[in-house]
DNA sequence: GTGCTATTGTTACAGATTGAGACAATAGTA
DNA sequence: TACTATTGTCTCAATCTGTAACAATAGCAC
């Protein structure tokens, strides 16, 4: 029995968040045939807590388990019921789909938004959808019903949380260079920073380790590598 | 059918914050005859916003329209299902509680906080409850389900969003002096903090109207009553 | 090797912010 | 008038920030 494997009436969605080494990127993903764009999401088992949900969901989206994911707002506006849209990608998927049926509820969004390192992310569709893949936070698709608003609120969060969080540090390798650190930075905040004073305010935090050199052939001086440390 | 006049599983608690002068203070229920503490909260109604349920709430509870409300974090674990709480009190108030009542499902609860102004308020019981109170929030009773929880959390998010939400302003009366000002800082944040420095600063801040001075008949300089302006 | 360029690490300095205290200005009381 | 408690300012030093300057490379051309 569907109805009692999910609790009705609650959905949740994730903002995932990643850095290309240039542009803040998220997660979308794109309806067959019904042409709709979306951020993943889904339902929360009876016996599950509503945390693992949203984890269990990443982890099957990206396949990477212990990322930083956080919970930031939950959506519950009557104007999200909607379910010709639902019924649409339903539909558009040759699924059975009664008017009684529990997806066709109205539903209420608990969102969550989460880090990780773009590189080690290879997205996988999932049963209804025909793709997942990287856009740019400034070039997103029109997403469908609440979900522009959804990912607004993600980044206004992001840009509160960047000290408390150590945001940066989830959307990079181990090893960094400042100048990567930096470019988090101005990704997420939108405008750009002194480089001296950036270096000068991250190393006098103390939580970064110093590494080697990084290399990289070009013809310039080398910079250090730094990881977080505890 | 209250089945559908409500969604199920979904709820909303209100941790609502008041200023007595000296303490922080929260309001809190009591259930009759089973001694249970709790939270004031309520539902959604199948055809309301997620924000005006608790909104509404709000207002029942106290009386007041128009006030801070916002909603900081949605609580969702599965420890949260004991039906034999909700049961309890059902049956102290001697309501018909089938085992499948959807009073006694799981819930996932939408957590909202309150700032109102102490002196405004008389709490107002309701159906099920024998009393509505204020404690101060180091000196709470033992509160039902993940309710202390909630209250932890709540004060946390309080702590952060000080600065952005001007969250002394809505705990005062419109005119205040630095004082009591400096006071509310001081029961949120749980630290003390130098006069002259706290002063500078919020008037720095150039959002406080000087009004005329308040003479309480004490002995000694009288202070000047401030405003928040905009 | 020498010279050249792009980038990085560090330091210097002025201006703003903050912590701590000093001081003068009351409002009432003795 | 003297005295006390509290408030509004101001000063001074310590710290933090924005800005710029400078020295130290790493590779390339020669």
């Amino acid at each position: 029995m569907e109805q009692s494997t999910y609790l009705r009436h609650i959905a949740h969605d994730s903002v995932i968040f990643g850095f290309s080494g240039e542009k803040l990127h998220i997660l979308i993903i794109h309806y067959r045939e019904t042409g709709l764009y979306a951020l993943p999401g889904g339902f929360v088992r009876w016996d599950e807590d509503l945390d693992d949900a949203a984890r269990r969901n990443l982890k099957e989206r990206t396949g990477l388990g212990n990322i930083f994911l956080e919970q930031f707002h939950t959506f519950g506006n009557v104007q999200r019921y909607q379910p010709e849209v639902m019924q649409a990608i339903m539909t558009a998927n040759k699924l059975a789909t009664p008017a009684d049926h529990w997806m066709l509820d109205r539903f209420i969004s608990v969102a969550y938004y989460a880090l990780i390192n773009y590189k080690y992310v290879t997205p996988q569709p999932d049963a209804l959808s025909d793709s997942c893949d990287w856009y740019p936070v400034d070039e997103l698709p029109e997403l469908m019903l609440d979900h522009q608003d959804i990912v607004n609120k993600a980044l206004e969060t992001l840009r509160e949380r960047w000290d408390k969080k150590l945001v940066g540090v989830n959307l990079l390798p181990t090893k960094f260079t400042m100048k990567e650190l930096q470019l988090v930075y101005e990704a997420i905040m939108g405008e750009s920073i002194r480089r001296t004073t950036f270096q000068r305010k991250m190393l006098k935090l103390d939580i970064f380790e110093r590494h080697e050199k990084q290399y990289t052939g070009k013809s310039h001086k080398a910079p250090y590598l730094y990881s977080f440390r505890l």
